[in-house]
DNA sequence: TTAATTTCTTAACCCAAGTCAACGAAAAGG
DNA sequence: CCTTTTCGTTGACTTGGGTTAAGAAATTAA
């Protein structure tokens, strides 16, 4: 499963055998359950979170309601404000399939970081990917109409809509199940 | 005009007299008259902002239209997806007041951490801090309906209301002016 | 396989925001 | 100062998404 972490980092650098030894290490790497809750709402987050292989969705509960915000799947780092912030948080990380899931710590990071400190040069380079992904997904949201969004969705990540249930993806969009029902129809003519 | 910038670092650390002056050297600082276009849609931006006084926002221009996706005003970095991807942009940055502001572009932000190594620590959490904050604007966005938008606006940053047009306030909600005013109404009542 | 449960679709009706148009208020320019 | 433009509000009408409810389709469990 490693392969996969470095895999995703190859992305950003070359890493030597004996990084790689450091790295494979360092690494914890726990397989979940689909359903199981890696965060609630009023935890604080003391572990941060790269899925190698299923898939993780942040959502939050909002009297009674689940507005799914994001989807996180193979090769992705979950980014999580409680992490960051120390504070509680305000949405759930749960896995919405069986999942293996690389986990880190603060204290393991530094570790980590100490050993291979090239790795520093790939987490701000990860962290600016993930601002500028996050504000363009945010830009999205304001500009495009809902049906844009699903199309673009469609475009971007056809997998997503077939492992993923609809009326999750509705909430994703930002709409319910039944509006979603009504696009698809709309487009298919 | 500089003390802004330390004032704004010295939430971060503690900044030694010679390490003031590295900064203060290595600060270019510009201003710019109202309506000044910092980065245009199609450019690759070489450039970043940090906003010293005055108001910096940021739009789309889709179909004619503007659509507004922030306003950055004194003590704030200005985020470009631009300077991080070295993509042309999709969008713009102006000066909605006239404004006074620290710039940089990647080879001194080098020479300038080359100087004072301690700043990488504190670009680090300042990424993710904005990492954080984006998360949550597009969270409220998904989850608050416009008036709750509106409402949580009016508590949170007050002073944008008075400096700042309220039909780049409705853009920046994600309505039309008129939504704007009958939302206000809604509300006094 | 069948039964139970979950997910998806459709229809009828409602409402918030969009559109178009008009008009008054405020700012900007001369 | 008055004129011109820009900005904000209001009204009438349209529209896309929400709500409720029912049934069909697809999964899951027995």
């Amino acid at each position: 499963m490693d392969n996969i972490v470095f895999d995703f980092l190859s992305d950003y650098l070359k890493i030597s055998e004996e990084e790689m030894e450091n790295i494979s290490q360092q690494n914890v790497i726990k397989s979940f359950k689909k359903g199981t809750v890696l965060l609630s709402e009023g935890e604080i987050a003391n572990e941060c979170y790269f899925v190698l292989k299923g898939c993780v969705y942040s959502y939050y509960v909002m009297e009674g309601e689940v507005k799914v915000t994001e989807f996180y799947t193979e090769k992705q780092p979950v980014t999580n404000v409680s992490y960051t912030t120390k504070k509680p948080s305000e949405y759930y990380l749960e896995c919405l399939e069986d999942s293996i899931i690389a986990i880190s710590t603060s204290e393991r990071s530094k570790e980590l970081l100490s050993k291979v400190p090239r790795l520093s040069d790939v987490s701000t380079i990860v962290l600016g990917d993930q601002l500028a992904n996050q504000q363009m997904k945010y830009d999205d949201f304001i500009i495009l109409s809902a049906e844009k969004r699903y199309q673009k969705l469609q475009e971007k990540s056809p997998d997503l809509l077939n492992r993923i249930p609809q009326y999750l993806i509705a909430s994703y969009l930002g709409i319910k199940p039944e509006s979603l029902s009504r696009i698809r129809k709309r487009l298919v003519k």
